[in-house]
DNA sequence: CTTTCCTACTACAATATGTAGTGTAGGGAG
DNA sequence: CTCCCTACACTACATATTGTAGTAGGAAAG
């Protein structure tokens, strides 16, 4: 699975997927097991009528993605995500971090701690208290 | 001027541009001053054949987006970046720590010391000394 | 054997980007 | 004064992504 645009404009889930991708990730991710296009389907329909067929192509379009599995049951399928939604917070979380030191560099550190004072403090105290446990490690 | 994406898998403009649209930043943000579209096509043409309209199109786009100011000359235009590459830079950087963190929180915080450590260890005592300068000022 | 249901295939719209042709107006050359 | 050249505007088409949905086919159920 290979994430290619983080929209700064958007939030959440939507930053990775476009808004219907997102509501159904949303779907999937909360439902503990697999499922199938039916019962996603039937979610959404109840917020707004919508295609069982709209709902298999973007589901569809996911697996190729490689962000759902589709596994063959008797006479349907049924779906389920690729990674946990923690591990794909996780990962992407990850990935632009680096990303942004890598392109930023020491830029990126002044606005760190600036985002972090404004987004929340005790943020700042995690961090200083991380750094020191990777020096003492040393 | 507003960005939409950051490209996870570009790097350097590209992150932020299409491939010409990049390039054409490059250009706008080396030379020093002012520039017709003419100046850019016959640098682009050089590199590869293109049509002088391509150029015209993708530099009118950018102004469109706020990104390049377009100025009336004797029988010409003008254009010119809104923005130094340096202030582009700097306020790409802060939305995008910003939005990591408000995404991510302490996630980001643990990737962050391992990715400054990763990239350039020297950022570390960066990020520290700064988080001490901020506390001091309280 | 027919009806129902799920899936595959196809299609179309909108947006973003790369690419380029045609049309046009106005300044400069003769 | 007329004609041409050039730079610009407008239009168009291709590909990719995402949202949307119709149609067709096959298999199961009755």
């Amino acid at each position: 699975m290979r994430m290619q645009n983080f929209k700064i404009q958007s939030s959440g889930l939507g930053r990775f997927f476009g808004p219907l991708e997102a509501k159904i990730m949303e779907i999937l991710w909360s439902s503990d097991s697999e499922i199938t296009i039916k019962d996603v389907h039937h979610k959404l329909d109840q917020e707004k009528a919508m295609s069982f067929n709209t709902v298999m192509t973007v589901m569809n379009r996911l697996v190729e993605k490689d962000i759902l599995q589709k596994r063959p049951l008797i006479r349907s399928f049924v779906y389920c995500p690729v990674m946990s939604r923690e591990a794909f917070m996780e990962a992407q979380s990850k990935e632009l971090t680096f990303d942004l030191i890598e392109e930023f560099g020491s830029q990126a550190v002044v606005h760190m701690v600036d985002a972090l004072d404004q987004v929340d403090p005790a943020l700042l105290d995690r961090l200083e208290q991380k750094i020191k446990e990777l020096k003492k490690d040393r």
